[in-house]
DNA sequence: ACTGGGCGAGACAACGTTATCCCACTGTCG
DNA sequence: CGACAGTGGGATAACGTTGTCTCGCCCAGT
């Protein structure tokens, strides 16, 4: 059809949403009085507001939420920049619902570990002016952010610290996660006990792998082949696993530095785990309905959410704060796989 | 009122970040100069172009996409409002990964299965103009959305339709993914075969069990207390499994409906699953892990997640174009669970 | 030397909203 | 009866950006 219609015109205008000026003609009375019957102001007269209220609905308008904040100043979001947006995430649910109860909306977004799109991800949160940002850092130096930071954006890191940022940051007790551990399995009689974790170039990584060193240390172990960092693929977890197994004194026990690691761990050891005694840091979903059910360290992490959201409102009301770093401890829950002596 | 210059004012301002009207005075250009670099236009001289950037880089500016989409119309994001945010969603990892090949961002929200908080999201989309919305719809009603899409907002379901809406939407092939779990099981020589799975209120729910109803009857088995559909609470499947398990012909196999209803399922079972035959629809994490195996129904979850982009970019292409549903079929994936015979 | 064209930079308005100021009307008190 | 405070609505100017138009400049062509 050659109609005149100017829908399809590449301007940018579509058919054009009705904003507060139709409203306000609809309703014969002027911009400003729809604006305030919209934000609920009280000083308008009840029929005035009716009339208001009813063209609203007439016209089917909704604000321009991108013009309210432009002119107001605020947003009213808080960005959160995770690893995996699509995995399961608890921190993240405790974040949405903590923010949620203050009035707060969440948006999220994914980095998937990977620095280039942390630092696309948080840049475009900056570019929305979000009014603070809450992000599980994977990239080595977050210099980048400084110049937002020093504009009076507030940051929160967790799960590690934010490298080369003073900001403030929810951490898990690695150190203490792997010392429940180790003293539940040695509670059980074992000595001699292996750990496979995560590259000790990640923050959790390194924690983790130090604190078992001191803690096999402590039971005067030898830390000799013992310890064994390094990525979380299957074939290197797989090589550890045989190292730790094929000695003169073989490891009786493993504790495993994360998820990804005990599921390769567990895969690599097949029917009831071999025999040897596990304990994993991190919990998961299903770790109950395997055989053995798996002993974790777990995190807190509706806790650690809940303490992002606060240490973010608690910057937003004053900025100059000096920056905290809170702990969250861990929890030991036995379902089987650690509770096997020697 | 105290001071006549607060710095510490209530108003709209923080410290104040640099605007473009910051970088041209910086750089000594014009305002619409400063917004042609940033934009990447090329019609500015090279001597021009340096001026403004190194300002860019001395004042720390970042442009302000709410001013930016505001004048220009287009926002360049979409949302996706998802049943749970928090959990594991592959269906959300593909959305976000095709959308962003696309040159769009991907705003996920949370509805957890409650109709209110969908409204929430989806509203709060919608004022903030984003360029379309992807659903994962839980209300029983959506004709709230109807205005909007009139206006012009592309829409996709997905996983379910969007009753009370014309849009366009993406399904799993639920009553053939059925059908496979149940072919397998007879190629195994079971006969009494069983079904527990969710509420027939919803569409998957009634989807899945009339297939399996449907198949059941083709091989003329008795349809009779072999169907237990219902809330996905761990005490009713219980009760459903004890009441597949204790008749005088005993269900031999199991198909379950959707995932949670697996996981109970295998909770209730306990070890080796009692024996009987297993199929489960959805896939999961450590599916493979547990003794046995567990044998699924596997939706497609790349494609549903890639073709409800492809649909809304269609969509945003041609507003007149007529909806389309689109179903991805699923397929089977032996882990041991499903394969013994009766 | 004058003109025409292309290129590149600037002035101005507009996007849809809220903040500020102002004014018209009412009711009350001196 | 006049002035004044209080109430409630309206005109206008921002917020930070981009679209449109204009204009100055330089070079080539006649």
């Amino acid at each position: 059809m050659p109609g005149p219609d100017a829908v399809g015109k590449s301007g940018p205008h579509h058919p054009r949403r009705p904003t507060m000026v139709d409203v306000a003609r609809e309703a014969g009375v002027a911009l400003r009085t729809v604006s305030r019957v919209v934000n609920g102001d009280t000083t308008v007269g009840e029929d005035f507001a009716e009339r208001v209220r009813s063209a609203v609905d007439r016209l089917g308008y909704q604000p321009d939420e991108r013009a309210r904040q432009l002119r107001s100043g605020r947003t009213g979001a808080i960005g959160a920049a995770v690893r995996h947006i699509a995995d399961a995430h608890p921190v993240l649910r405790a974040i949405d619902e903590t923010a949620r109860a203050v009035g707060l909306t969440v948006v999220a977004m994914s980095t998937e570990d990977d620095e280039e799109r942390e630092r696309d991800a948080v840049m475009s949160m900056c570019r929305r002016r979000m009014d603070g940002i809450i992000i599980e850092p994977i990239a080595q130096d977050h210099h980048y952010l400084q110049p937002e930071i020093d504009a009076g954006l507030p940051v929160v890191a967790f799960d590690r610290p934010a490298a080369g940022l003073d900001v403030d940051t929810v951490l898990s007790d690695n150190r203490g996660g792997i010392a429940q551990a180790f003293a539940h399995l040695t509670a059980q009689g074992h000595r001699r006990i292996g750990y496979i974790g995560d590259d000790e170039r990640i923050h959790t990584g390194r924690e983790r792998a130090t604190a078992f060193r001191d803690a096999l240390s402590g039971i005067g172990g030898t830390l000799d082949g013992m310890v064994h960092p390094g990525p979380v693929e299957p074939a290197r977890v797989a090589a550890a696993l045989a190292a730790l197994r094929d000695r003169p004194d073989p490891a009786t026990a493993l504790v495993t530095g994360n998820f990804n690691t005990t599921v390769a761990v567990i895969r690599a050891l097949g029917a009831d785990f071999g025999g040897i005694a596990l304990v994993g840091f991190d919990d998961f979903g299903l770790a109950d309905l395997l055989r053995p059910g798996v002993t974790v360290v777990a995190q807190g992490d509706e806790e650690i959410g809940r303490t992002a959201i606060e240490l973010l409102s608690a910057r937003r009301a004053n900025r100059a704060r000096p920056t905290r770093t809170v702990i969250v401890s861990t929890r030991l829950i036995p379902r089987g796989s650690g509770e096997s002596a020697p």
